[in-house]
DNA sequence: GCTACAATAT
DNA sequence: GATATTGTAG
């Protein structure tokens, strides 16, 4: 029967002395052949002869008359086992199949079955001597899987925060959003801290780093940027999977694990100054940066980019534009990264004035997102400020122009710094001939809770709309930052990358702005860029 | 020993 | 549900 039907028993339960096999025989048998747990029965308590069925492989010896308390435990030797085969996945296979092999056994609840609180109390006193492991077997296999936050995971949640509104968020109603089976209300309540501390964390850093909105100072800072942390590590899980700089892979998509991809796209090689490429290579040992040079810059420790940020800009008009014309790349535009810092942020988590969080009064509206100005990086820099930032090679932008939109500037500091650091892993290179404006591509952290950047960015004065856009030159490519994006910690040193905490980086073309109209169809294909709900939080 | 994370306790 | 604490892995 258990040759014919391999996978149809969990256990065996076989008498020692049988009339036509010994006990131990089948014992060996199913060790060999099947792998279940067997339990011995025998009325021979001898020592001798139950340590000859341990030692054969029985999982347990029963003394005959075998007792109901005794019957009762003997569902442990099966959930043992499953935890085991759980855990050898967990060791070396994606988080994925942990999460399905999680769903797969939620029946085995274990707080149910070792009868609740009580199991911890267990646990902890195995741990410290005890026979404990008699009655409970390998206090290991016990131990409750860690819920593994992955990209996809994580974006449910962040969808669902969305949904729900972040003031109205609790674990609950985001548990009941996300469905995913065996996810407690527990698990989501930690990340929810989590996410919190995260977000409250941003905030505080922008803080610091902008106390005032002064124009110019803060356009261009006098002070030289502090030096940035160093990179955080873009994931830790391994879930994260290689994105190549492929042209095939332009797709920016969660199942891939691939965290973020961005466009370039219709960009005049002749009119760019500077384009940081940053790669998603190999999550696991880190991100890998590229930049993009030019003929005019010669070498990767002459580029800098200015970041220019412009909350004070309300971007409405261009936001109708979009969602008229590309809701799907508008639902990229609102998407955001967001990931823990993982290293010291203090000086480098996030570009000066960025906060993510939404203001204590302020109403949460999710689908709101493009009714706030998603910053812009630019590449222009006046030459004072170029002499003063060390920016060079940049296109100088007419002060007048600047005087019109009060813009939170920052340098990205952590790009030209780190390029200064000697990073290992970011190389300049040309934009390979063969590639099309648009399938170059740039990776990009892009999640969800933009919107709070933007409801924070959003309480600067309100310039008119979109004055600030058609300051900038006319040649100019914009890389727009949706909601408080910053370019942060890219992936140099071989570990993390950015310190989004909401970004998308999007491609604007300048004359849009001038003319009032924005086609983004101009610069994306829908179909090639989905929205990429991936989101980095670890 | 520190940090980040998720679980667990309050 | 929010927050504090704990256990654990890296």
């Amino acid at each position: 029967m258990l040759r014919e039907r391999k996978d149809k028993f969990d256990i065996v339960i076989s008498d020692v002395n049988m009339p036509d096999m010994d006990g131990f025989k089948l014992l060996e048998h199913v060790g060999l052949e099947m792998d279940l747990p067997v339990i011995m029965m025998s009325v021979d308590g001898e020592t001798s002869r139950v340590m000859k069925g341990v030692q054969h492989g029985a999982c347990d010896y029963l003394l005959k008359p075998v007792r109901l308390k005794e019957l009762r435990n003997i569902w442990q030797h099966v959930y043992r086992k499953k935890i085991h085969e759980v855990r050898e996945i967990e060791s070396h296979d994606s988080s994925e199949d942990i999460q399905i092999l999680r769903s797969r056994y939620e029946d085995f609840d274990e707080n149910k079955v070792f009868g609740g609180v009580d199991s911890v109390r267990k646990r902890k006193d195995m741990d410290n001597k005890d026979l404990a492991d008699q009655e409970y077997g390998d206090s290991s296999a016990a131990k409750k899987a860690r819920v593994v936050w992955t990209v996809d995971l994580h974006q449910k949640f962040v969808d669902a925060v969305n949904q729900i509104g972040f003031d109205k968020v609790g674990p609950k109603k985001i548990l009941d959003l996300m469905n995913v089976p065996g996810l407690t209300r527990e698990n989501v309540a930690s990340h929810l801290q989590k996410y919190r501390l995260y977000l409250s964390r941003i905030q505080k850093q922008n803080e610091v780093r902008i106390p005032s909105r002064n124009t110019q100072s803060e356009f261009c800072p006098k002070d030289p940027a502090p030096p940035p942390p160093p990179p955080p590590p873009l994931l830790t899980q391994s879930s994260i999977s290689t994105q190549q700089n492929s042209v095939s892979n332009r797709y920016v998509s969660t199942t891939q694990k691939i965290q973020a991809q961005g466009i370039f796209s219709d960009i005049q090689v002749d009119d760019l100054k500077s384009i940081v490429s940053v790669q998603v290579t190999d999550a696991k040992k880190g991100l890998r940066s590229d930049v993009i040079d030019t003929p005019k810059i010669n070498s990767v420790s002459q580029l800098d980019v200015l970041v220019s940020f412009m909350p004070n800009v309300d971007y409405r008009p261009l936001e109708q534009a979009i969602s008229k014309q590309q809701p799907l790349s508008s639902s990229i535009a609102v998407k955001q990264v967001m990931q823990y810092p993982k290293n010291n942020v203090e000086n480098g988590g996030l570009p000066q004035g960025f906060s993510c969080l939404p203001q204590p009064n302020q109403e949460h509206k999710p689908l709101d997102h493009f009714h706030t100005a998603p910053p812009l990086i630019s590449r222009t820099c006046t030459t004072t400020e170029r002499e003063k930032t060390g920016i060079t090679n940049i296109k100088p932008v007419s002060m007048d122009h600047r005087k019109t939109i009060s813009p939170i500037t920052c340098a990205i500091d952590s790009v030209s710094v780190h390029v200064e650091h000697g990073i290992t892993n970011s190389q300049a290179f040309t934009m390979p001939p063969e590639l099309t404006s648009s399938q170059r591509t740039e990776s990009l952290y892009l999640d969800q809770p933009g919107n709070y950047g933007l409801l924070s960015s959003s309480q600067g004065s309100n310039t008119e709309n979109g004055a600030g856009l058609v300051s900038f030159h006319d040649d100019l490519q914009f890389y727009s930052l949706q909601g408080n994006g910053c370019l942060e910690n890219f992936g140099l040193n071989g570990m993390g990358l950015f310190e989004y905490d909401s970004m998308s980086l999007t491609e604007v073309h300048s004359n849009l702005f001038d003319a009032g109209e924005f086609d983004l169809k101009q610069f994306y294909d829908t179909t090639d860029y989905p929205p990429l709900d991936g989101c980095l939080f670890t």
